[in-house]
DNA sequence: CGCCAGATTGAACCCACTCAATACCGGTGG
DNA sequence: CCACCGGTATTGAGTGGGTTCAATCTGGCG
């Protein structure tokens, strides 16, 4: 069933949430968001179930997808079996779109839980929607940007402040499309949550562990309290 | 002066260069370079110094560059000062991509040794080129594709197989290029390297230290002459 | 020459990893 | 209902790879 956190709202223009919540410079750019441009148009719906593939790298691309409810994990994988989460997407987010110029999707998207997808016809809209093309450049560089948001906080913070750069991230996208900032419902695994930050789902469990013992976040499994943002804020700023 | 790798050679159609070596499915995807789309068109060139600046996160963004000679890196920087290098840049690549839809340009780019750039008017081009914003779209994909693949890298490997992965990506980028292989003259410090890689400085020249007294390369203060290409390959593969 | 930035090397330390044990929760079936 | 189970999360103890601090060395340049 689809709960709070995934009951299609209405159409909400999106802020690109991002990352560091210790802005870079123009890194935090606005977005319009793709729903209002598809207003009328006839798009495939698609459903999916909890764990289900939405498509593997190396399958052949037909379409982009926007995600209409639902988290989803993307992530790429090495001949050798290592694998890394390239993010985690939520409504709004376009799925497929760094495979342009391939013949075949460049990396896994999976539903975290109960989803709903849009299909993008990409030669479609391209023709039909003259702005198209404009849009998804946008995003595509969007996607460029929180990329290095991300690997600069991977690279230069400690394990509790990686983890606390998600949370607020999170949070911040969260509020963006309505829902609570104060309790979040996450719908990744900790091993999965390391696996984005680059640590051991230990650490993770006891960076979050640490968090609560400072009072700053609440802690219940997979559900998490955020009980002092500010403070949370604070420990992103290594010196100052 | 321009030495021998910066010396512009005729136009060559170059394969996107990839990262880890041990290559992810379908991400070493083809680019045909934009040298040949701009054929006959009036472009403003820039010639630029060691260590000048292009452009930097924040100013207003007029342009893309596509580089034709020298080597260039980009890079973030976190309001309180954290930094992190996104990329070393070479002829055939575009800077400026990443603020696509953007007032201001979202990093800094400078030129590690001498290098010209040329200027590629954005809005013009879109017009009087059909392919150009097609084309466009694929190379910040493919960006997405190069940022994922050094993401697997840096949270997957340890410090002397990033730094192989680095070595090994820097050849394979140079042999598209129609340069040699074997020497690599590296334009950036440890330190640099090191922010790259999310390593310290010392633990750069450690590795590099260690590579050549296993015999794999030959350390000449930034000159590299690779000796055993498929031994540093075998580094890279965990187990088998 | 003296100076300085960059590179190398050494030694001590520490954060995050590794291994391991335990606890918890949801579902399933007796 | 409880017992059992697998997947997930927490917590502890010990280790180690990479960092940190510091000293030395090198090469380029005024």
């Amino acid at each position: 069933m689809l709960d709070t956190q995934l009951v299609p709202g209405n159409v909400v223009d999106l802020a690109d949430g991002f990352v560091t919540l210790l802005p870079l410079p123009g890194m935090a750019t606005a977005d319009q968001g793709f729903e209002g441009l598809l207003e009328g148009m006839p798009l495939r719906r698609r459903r999916l179930r909890k764990k289900q593939y939405l498509f593997r790298a190396g399958q052949p691309r037909h379409s982009l997808f926007l995600i209409h409810a639902g988290v989803f994990r993307t992530s790429v994988l090495s001949s050798d079996g290592r694998e890394k989460i390239t993010g985690f997407r939520m409504r709004g987010d376009l799925l497929g779109i760094d495979a342009l110029g391939m013949a075949t999707y460049a990396c896994d998207a999976i539903a975290l839980d109960v989803g709903e997808v849009w299909e993008l016809p990409y030669a479609e809209l391209c023709e039909s929607v003259p702005e198209f093309e404009h849009r998804l450049a946008n995003a595509l560089a969007s996607e460029i940007r929180r990329d290095w948001g991300w690997m600069l906080t991977v690279s230069t913070l400690s394990a509790e402040q990686r983890v606390v750069a998600f949370l607020l991230d999170l949070a911040a996208r969260l509020e963006a499309l309505g829902f609570s900032a104060h309790r979040l419902l996450l719908r990744m695994s900790r091993a999965e949550l390391g696996n984005f930050l680059a640590l051991q789902l230990e650490t993770v469990a006891r960076a979050l562990s640490h968090l609560q013992s400072l009072g700053l976040i609440c802690v219940e499994r997979r559900e998490i309290r955020i009980e002092d943002r500010a403070g949370l804020r604070a420990l992103l700023c290594p010196s100052q």
